[in-house]
DNA sequence: CTACCTGCAAACGGTTTGCATTGCC
DNA sequence: GGCAATGCAAACCGTTTGCAGGTAG
């Protein structure tokens, strides 16, 4: 996505098109996976103060540019939220993430309307997968499924 | 569950049967919703350090008597591991939070081991559901399906 | 031009750690 | 009695805030 495109992304919700949100909109189209602040930051470094990426990532959330993953890793991950509807699994061990897709979230959003008598709406469901990934499992790692 | 019987749980789970570790287990026992480490302190503010909880609620979690969650509330939530497996629906508005089961893991986690070829073992998921309760609906609430 | 943004430094607050004391087993 | 566990105080560290200067529109 060039930078004129990202620019227009930008003011489409409502903000100006800075050099700090340029940069963090495309790094996030450039990741493969989930970013922490931490890899943001480091990322964009000799540009943007790490407080500046806070501000964005924390505006682009509530402007629903970006979503907030927690991956059990102590801090929050984020993703652009246009991708294709999709979750993740994550290496307990090693930290790697993979993406998969058909959570059948029309169903189970259902089930859960159809229990919970005091819910009228749901707007939005996290789902994520644990467990060990080919290399840790050939490394010998075990972890009892809970 | 009395007081004899929480014993016992902890010491098979290879723990010391202490006053803070009864305390801390009980009301987790009594609670109907997974509980902040700020709710349990609260619950055991006379008899027990905060400093105290974290350890309790680390070690237990580590044993697989506890499970985290994370309700989207900024820090987490916590309950009992033992109980039928089931998930939750919270209200983003006022925080209420109901059950309800029937997640279709299965299926899913098969789903999710086909499509990621760098994982053969999924040991745990997580799962939420976040939207309005009936009465904050009332109150005029709407947020935007994402 | 001016309201929105950013950078820097300092504050904040949840969580963790060090260490002396307590109390299960 | 000995080692695990707790309490207290202090450190930690990710995140938030205040404010002065910069910049997009």
């Amino acid at each position: 996505m060039d930078r004129n495109a990202l620019a227009i992304r930008i003011r489409d919700a409502g903000f100006r098109a800075t050099k700090p949100r340029l940069l963090l909109l495309s790094h996030l189209y450039k990741s493969k996976s989930p970013q922490s602040i931490a890899e943001i930051a480091a990322a964009l470094k000799t540009s943007v103060n790490q407080v500046t990426v806070y501000r964005i990532v924390d505006t682009f959330k509530k402007a629903g540019l970006v979503r907030e993953l927690d991956l059990r890793q102590g801090r929050p991950r984020y993703e652009l939220a246009d991708l294709n509807h999709h979750h993740h699994v994550i290496c307990v061990k090693c930290g790697r993430i993979e993406k998969f897709t058909g959570c059948e979230s029309k169903r189970i959003t259902q089930k859960a309307l159809t229990q919970t008598k005091g819910f009228g709406q749901i707007t939005s469901h996290s789902l994520e997968f644990f467990g060990l990934c080919n290399s840790c499992i050939k490394r010998g790692h075990h972890i009892p499924v809970s």
